[in-house]
DNA sequence: TCGACTTTGTGAATTCATGCACGAGCGACA
DNA sequence: TGTCGCTCGTGCATGAATTCACAAAGTCGA
């Protein structure tokens, strides 16, 4: 009993990375590597050596001295660690561009994740298949969910109806969301939710992109003086709530 | 001079959070609101108002004490600050199944994002038409780049090719990158690179899935004891990098 | 068997981010 | 014009994440 069960909870920065890691592992596994340093590691993944084995470090200690890591075995415990030694079918909401890009991208069925439904609200889209799956009615939710165990849903509607779909997922029994609607999900604090927004993404990109700009030029940018002062109008009290 | 022009560099955690405030006050602008405190930005971002106030004390001074942030306002100095005033047009490498989609997402354009060009390298795909933009061959990204000014590059395409992608857009004078594929890229410092990997978002929702599972069958599953070991055979030292 | 060498695992120092708590400023209203 | 109430801006304390630096633990070759 006292052997391995590492100490629980990992940081989210730390676990925000081991999925990295174990991708990296994974390559160099199918490479014939068959063990690497942190060092390795870490250069490979763009990180510090000593972030990448106090990382590691709360999975156990699985490193051997003086010669690094052994690869197989560390993808074993990241695979355990992260409950990725099993398949966690997902189920898509919204069959419309993105939802079916989803269903058709390889690497969610191949890295574990299999399309174990998808829905959408559209009777024209019912019916129809999209990468080897059938689309249902949004209204078969409860169904689908509870008939298969499904536990991870992922938003692929417009930004409108994404609050409303979380709901119908959480009401179903999902208790871990992936959203792609660029819009804030809330949802019980028993239930995870992750958004994904590729705007902000290229948002934040453009921050640094304008960052640079405004260097080259000069330090900072001839002010862009619009006139307008925080105070242009004197400010009457609108809805709040 | 002395006016407004704000103390520059935002922490990343800051930079990373104004476009969600963004995209909320566009919303409440829309509904007709016309200012709005901290703390009902916060409720909308669903952070802390605290954090709120010290965010958007980066971009300056621009609230109004016991009354609130002016919404419009508050847009526009966001929008300056992160170089959202004019478009960033991006190109799209890879006219695949998540090429397409990505140039046939609304999201982008709708946000000041359009897509200014895609590419492939297969022949087949060169000259189809995707969101109303035409295909164009990977040999063409120089002339592309350089004649229109792109800064931005999106990799659409399978792990394999992305690291060549990279260094093709950065040869081609890209300076921000971001990349769905699931692999790390690298770039010279100056190259901003961001990489979006949906499996590494489901995986981390695994963990936090598995987290719960383990908590709900008594504080800790009963050990998968698959005898291996850390050391169950001998290391031998393979190549580390 | 021993000593040189390598690389882990982790305490300690540092940097970054969050959240509290409160003074200061502003509008509203008498 | 003075007072009251509201909300910002920010100093400070706390906590999380990162990085350094080194003892401990192992390998390898002679």
């Amino acid at each position: 009993m006292s052997t391995s069960r590492p100490r629980r909870r990992i940081p989210e920065a730390s676990v925000a990375r081991l999925p990295i890691y174990l991708q990296i592992l994974i390559e160099q596994a199918d490479g014939g590597v068959l063990n690497i340093s942190s060092e390795g590691l870490a250069e490979l993944a763009g990180v510090n050596a000593a972030k990448v084995r106090k990382d590691l470090s709360y999975l156990g200690s699985y490193g051997v001295r003086g010669v690094g890591y052994e690869v197989d075995y560390l993808i074993f415990q990241i695979r355990r660690e992260m409950g990725l030694d099993q398949d966690w079918p997902v189920v898509i909401v919204g069959g419309g561009n993105l939802g079916q890009a989803l269903a058709g991208y390889g690497g969610f069925s191949g890295r574990g994740f299999p399309v174990g439904a998808i829905v959408d609200n559209d009777p024209a889209k019912v019916d129809t298949v999209v990468g080897g799956v059938r689309i249902r009615h949004l209204d078969e939710l409860d169904t689908i969910v509870s008939g298969t165990g499904i536990a991870i849903g992922v938003i692929a509607t417009p930004a409108s109806a994404a609050q409303e779909v979380a709901d119908r997922l959480v009401a179903a029994g999902i208790t871990s969301i992936l959203n792609f609607a660029p819009t804030i999900v809330t949802a019980p604090s028993r239930v995870s939710v992750r958004t994904v927004d590729l705007a902000v993404e290229l948002q934040i990109l453009s921050y640094h992109e304008q960052r640079r700009a405004n260097l080259r030029s000069g330090t900072r940018t001839g002010g862009r003086g619009t006139g307008l002062g925080p105070g242009s109008a004197t400010l009457k009290r609108g809805a709040t709530a």
